[in-house]
DNA sequence: GTAGGGTTAG
């Protein structure tokens, strides 16, 4: 039997790839079945091999078929170990346990059923393409177990979002006299800081730091990079910087681990200045780095340093790849720039279903209802499989555009691609319909949900309610929402200003009262600006700040140039009963005003201004920065909990839906 | 033959 096989050599590691069968040339004439890794493209010096172990080497399942085993069956090959070895892994790789199932037939019928290498990788096999059941029975099924078999078990656990299964195997595994090395206890300290509350990450996690310790693998890069990760998680951050710090050899990952976990406490600061020190160190960021910096910037909203980030993307040469480009879009979407949100949209080397949706909510957050229908159009006109996250991001931004029709006939032909709708769907719906002025309808569409409505459902009536000034229903929808989630400061706030609204003062004072028995705290607004790097923060009424005098004396100018143009105060918005002058005063200090007038006293002429706002916008300090971006000519974009609002000559993009 | 870090809504 002869064949051809090209031989090339990539990271030092040598390939073999069958070319061309003579013998089989029916089978094999287009099988140029590549190497393990498929990427990799063969060289073309091939070479005339007449070795039967270099022919087992080259094989690979190509395609659907395992023509290999057909050769097996015929007893034109010899079952071999390798042979086992290679097909397994190639399914692992392609992610294919169907085809696994077949060979794990073979084996099964073999001379290597009881081989506990061969098992150990089937059962990886099984484990990576999530067929945790399969796994299991085999693990259960086999007779002979070595510690690479527990491994490989615990690891499945783990990264299958199973943490306590792994946990549970470990005393087992020890009480059996196994003993775990460094891959046992990355993969269990992952699951440990998968659990969901603080006590038991930290309960499990020590005892395994201490076990890691003991046996000397807390040096290990992996053990240690886990280890850190697990005291972040847990909220214990001197210890995964002292893990961090005392770690012989670091790489990529433990630095990407410890960025990550300042990222996701929102700690940009911490983040970007371990960014900074891994670049110093001659550490490459890779993907990971990127992407949990941009979501840090995300939710801070920092836009300056969102964008400095992005130029170290752009100078490393790296492509815009869909998992770190969906961050960056998201990014610039959340901290306020759709144009560069659409332009990372339109540059994504490939995009996935999270580009889309993450398109979508962009569009959402900015009001832009319109072309987020024309973006989903188009994703469906590629193929592309809407998920229910896509439907919330739609509806959502139907609902902010008043988008009435369009909401719900998405709403309707959510069944066409056999997804139900959740909660949170429901509680879009009662948005579109409430924002709308179609009180009476979202009422009964409540009533007429097949689920539970949850106070997040309440909470959409009650919020529609006081949009348009419903004082009865806005308190039969306030008293569902405190019957259901009694802690929720939000929902007594707006009852009592719909109260206010109707100068139904006793009853705005009853909610207050109501608030302080049951020990509501309403969280404490705050807006914040971005002034040459420096964060300004400004509390309603706050005079802390150094240049107070020069911002109160800042809006009393403004205030009365827009009252000249027709800017009238909307005291309904205070939350108190004081008469009307005393209220207005109160409305002039509210924390957004306070924000704006230092940004025009520290920004260039012409410049667009962006604050950031903690819970939603009032609707005084709405009316009024619709005016101020009139009479100072400048474009004012506020992000509030909710949204975007552009305000520009005079009118803001929400069209007041908010 | 077995390991650690990252995304979208609210």
């Amino acid at each position: 039997m002869s064949f051809i096989v090209s031989k090339f050599k990539c990271k030092g590691i040598t390939f073999f790839s069958l070319l061309h069968v003579t013998h089989y040339s029916s089978r094999f004439s287009t099988a140029a079945v590549a190497s393990i890794e498929p990427k990799i493209p063969p060289d073309l010096s091939s070479c005339i091999v007449q070795d039967k172990d270099l022919l087992l080497k080259s094989l690979n399942p190509s395609g659907t078929g395992l023509h290999v085993l057909d050769l097996v069956d015929e007893g034109s090959l010899e079952p071999h170990p390798t042979l086992y070895h290679l097909l397994l892994k190639k399914c692992t790789f392609l992610r294919k346990p169907k085809l696994g199932k077949i060979v794990h037939a073979h084996i099964s019928n073999s001379h290597f059923r009881g081989d506990v290498v061969i098992l150990n990788t089937l059962l990886n096999m099984y484990a990576k393409c999530g067929c945790l059941d399969d796994a299991r029975n085999l693990f259960d099924e086999m007779s002979v177990k070595d510690m690479v078999t527990w491994t490989t078990l615990i690891t499945a656990y783990s990264q299958h979002d199973r943490p306590l299964d792994a946990l549970l195997l470990f005393p087992q595994m020890l009480s059996l006299g196994f003993f775990p090395n460094e891959f046992t206890l990355s993969s269990l300290l992952k699951a440990s800081a998968a659990l969901p509350d603080t006590p038991q990450i930290y309960f499990h996690g020590a005892q395994l730091h201490g076990f890691s310790f003991k046996c000397g693998f807390h040096s290990n890069v992996y053990v240690g990079s886990s280890l850190l990760d697990m005291y972040a998680r847990c909220g214990c951050m001197d210890e995964a910087h002292f893990v961090f710090d005392v770690l012989p050899t670091k790489n990529e990952v433990s630095w990407n681990a410890l960025i990550a976990d300042h990222a996701r406490k929102g700690q940009l600061d911490r983040a970007l200045s371990l960014f900074l020190k891994m670049l110093r160190q001659d550490f490459q960021p890779t993907h990971f780095t990127f992407s949990s910096i941009f979501g840090a910037c995300a939710s801070t909203g920092s836009l300056e340093q969102g964008k400095w980030v992005h130029a170290h993307v752009i100078k490393s040469g790296g492509e815009i790849i869909a998992f770190m480009g969906n961050t960056l879009l998201h990014m610039y979407a959340k901290s306020g720039s759709i144009q560069d949100a659409k332009m990372i949209f339109d540059r994504l080397v490939k995009r996935d279903l999270v580009s889309w949706n993450s398109m979508l909510t962009a569009y959402a957050q900015h009001g832009l209802g319109k072309e987020a229908v024309q973006c989903f159009q188009k994703m469906l006109n590629i193929g592309l499989v809407p998920n229910d996250i896509t439907f919330l991001c739609l509806l959502t931004a139907c609902s902010r555009a008043g988008l009435l029709e369009e909401g719900q006939y998405y709403f309707k032909s959510m069944n066409r691609y056999n997804i139900e709708p959740g909660i949170s769907h429901y509680v879009t719906i009662v948005d579109l319909l409430g924002r709308a002025g179609l009180l009476n309808e979202a009422l009964r569409f409540i009533n007429e949900m097949p689920i539970q409505p949850t106070a997040a459902v309440w909470g959409a009536l009650l919020g529609a309610c006081r949009m348009h000034k419903n004082v009865e229903m806005g308190s039969f929808a306030a008293e569902r929402v405190f019957e259901l989630d009694p802690h929720d400061s939000g929902p007594h706030v707006l009852l009592s200003n719909i109260y206010a609204s109707g100068n139904r003062w006793r009853d705005a004072a009853k909610v207050r009262k109501l608030m302080k028995e049951s020990g509501v705290k309403k969280e404490p607004a705050c807006s914040w600006v971005e002034i040459q790097n420096t964060v300004h923060m400004f509390v309603a009424s706050d005079d802390s700040h150094p240049q107070m005098g020069a911002i109160y004396k800042k809006w009393e100018e403004i205030s009365a140039r827009i009252k000249e143009i027709g800017y009238v105060p909307d005291t309904s918005h205070v939350l108190f009963y004081m008469d009307e002058q005393e209220r207005e005063v109160k409305l002039q200090y509210h924390s957004e005003k306070l924000a704006l007038a230092f940004a025009l006293l520290n920004s260039p002429d012409g410049s667009t201004i962006r604050i950031k706002k903690n819970i939603r916008v009032c609707g005084d300090c709405h009316s009024a920065f619709k005016f101020v971006s009139k009479v100072v000519g400048r474009e004012i974009i506020v992000r509030d909990t909710n949204r975007f609002h552009h305000f520009y000559d005079g009118s803001c993009s929400c069209g007041n839906f908010w």
